[in-house]
Formats: structure tokens, sequence, C-alpha cells
DNA sequence: GCTATATATTTGAGTAAGCAAGTATATAGC
DNA sequence: GCTATATACTTGCTTACTCAAATATATAGC
């Protein structure tokens, strides 16, 4: 039709490929793309640890979704349970021993993936779409 | 971390953004941002119909997805049934009159949209962008 | 200090999707 | 022409979310 929608479409089927690579690689990890998302988020952080909510945003999903991912996590031992000792409301996650050890295992399994899917695209193509997609509002 | 997630999650990003604002239009139309990529494809056929199946593929949804998806546009008689002479087994799809004049509304809309979501971005950002997201396998 | 409002999280209810199995038809090999 | 396999679609069941309401705590104004 006209440029903008091949903007949107292509947009939507990059990340369709892209979301369904990411599933198929880290379910070997017996984990979801979100859940990875989740970590990859943890381990940026100095201490590892982070405000649900700012998981969410961070994350793109809502509050409630981040509580519910993040039950089973915990009972894998993944990650635990933090309190802040200054707001009795928040609870910080923070990612286990055993959570980063998996986060470790799978972020190599994510790198060979993404060479394959990613392989022709050079640095300064990833370059230049970082800087095209951060003008979206 | 390094580009290739920068990458990654950027699209998811973006992704998210895009999906955002698209279902938020939309939904003065009374239509997802999924009924409203069904619709899109169905019209760029010359016959505006298509096999179930060829739509599933095109908008990265599974065939029962589809069908879930169409049953409830076919109500509102936004889509409607054909049968191919040929082979009994495909049921084709095919806009109606109404459900032509729905997606023009919406694609209005759609446009205005888009122009303060993407009004940042020029013709050759975008034909960049395209280059760059077609090499992802 | 008490009340009103704002924030962080969880819970309840609903929904859009997927996968696997089922049904109907088509095609190929003999 | 019958049987085996492949394809198009639908249905049953499950899952991963979302939004709105409930809960718990914090902060601000008086």
């Amino acid at each position: 039709m006209n440029q903008t929608f091949e903007f949107i479409l292509g947009l939507s089927l990059a990340y369709a490929k892209i979301a369904k690579m990411m599933d198929r690689c880290l379910s070997l990890h017996g984990i979801s793309f979100s859940e990875y998302l989740v970590m990859y988020e943890l381990s940026k952080t100095t201490n590892q640890s982070m405000r649900r909510i700012d998981l969410a945003e961070k994350t793109n999903m809502s509050a409630s979704g981040i509580t519910r991912l993040l039950n089973p996590m915990e009972k894998l031992n993944i990650v635990e349970k933090e309190q802040n000792a200054r707001d009795a409301r928040v609870s910080l996650v923070k990612l286990t021993p055993v959570g980063l050890e998996l986060f470790t295992n799978a972020t190599q399994s994510v790198q060979e993936s993404a060479k394959t899917f990613l392989g022709a695209l050079d640095q300064k193509s990833m370059e230049q779409f970082l800087a095209i997609i951060a003008k979206i509002r």
C-alpha cells in the first residue's frame, strides 16, 4: 500500500521471526522468551535486584504478568524475593546464583542461534537499525 | 551486553510500541490488530479472497487461530466464506463490501496515528529499515 | 496524628492465542 | 478402484497474558 504500512508489517514479521527463534532456542533451557528477558534485565542491574514494576516496564509487560511469571521462577530458585527496608510495599526481585548460571548458559545458546539468524547483518546495519527504531514514539 | 542483544531487545520494544499504538487506534473501529492484518492481506489480493492457511502464514498465526479469529468476523459480515470448486477442503475467505469499508475507514485512522508515531522517520530511514529486516532469516 | 490520595503488588475473571487430535477431502502408488 | 499418505480446516484443552478490583503501605496536607 505505502511505506508506512510496509514498515509496520515488516516490523511485525521481523518480531514474529525473532520471537520464534528465541522461544525455540530457549526451550532447550526450559525457559520462555519472557523469562529470559526478565533475567536479562536483572543481570544488567548493579546488585541484580529490581522492583517488579520496573521489571514490568522494561519488559513491556503488566505488573500482574510479572507476578505470574515470577511465581514459578521463584519455586525453581531462579529468582528470590528481597524486602526493601525503606518501603514495605515493594518486593525486590533478585537473580539467584542458580538463575545467573542458567542465564549465562542460555545466553550462549542465544548468541549461537542469533549468529545464523542475524548473520547477514553487519555492525553498521545494526547501528542504523537501532538509530531508526529509537525514533519511534 | 552486545549489539546482537540490543538488536533483539530493541526490536521487541519497537514492536510492543507499534502493537499498542495499533490496538488503541483500531479499538475505535471495534477491531484488533490481528483482525486488521487479516483485512489488510485480503484487501491486497486481486479478487479479495484467500485460503485460510495462506492467511495464517501471512499474518504469522496458526490455522486454528485464524479459524477462531474469523468466526466472529463472519457473524459481523466483515468477511464471508466461498467454496473452492476444485478442492472441497478449502474454504476461501473474502472481504465483504461492509468489511472493505470498515478496512478503508480503519486505514485512515492508522495513517493518522502512524503520522505521530513514525513522523520522525523519513522515507530513506524506512527504506533502510526494510532492507535491514529483510536480511533476518 | 488523621484523612485523602498515590503507589506496589496480588488476585479474580476473561481472552486471544497455540498445539495436538479429529474430520473431511485430495492425491499417488499399486 | 483401493489403500496410504498428505493437506485444509475445526475442535478440545491449555497457557500466557491483560484489565479491573482488592490489599497493603507510603506520603502530603491540614
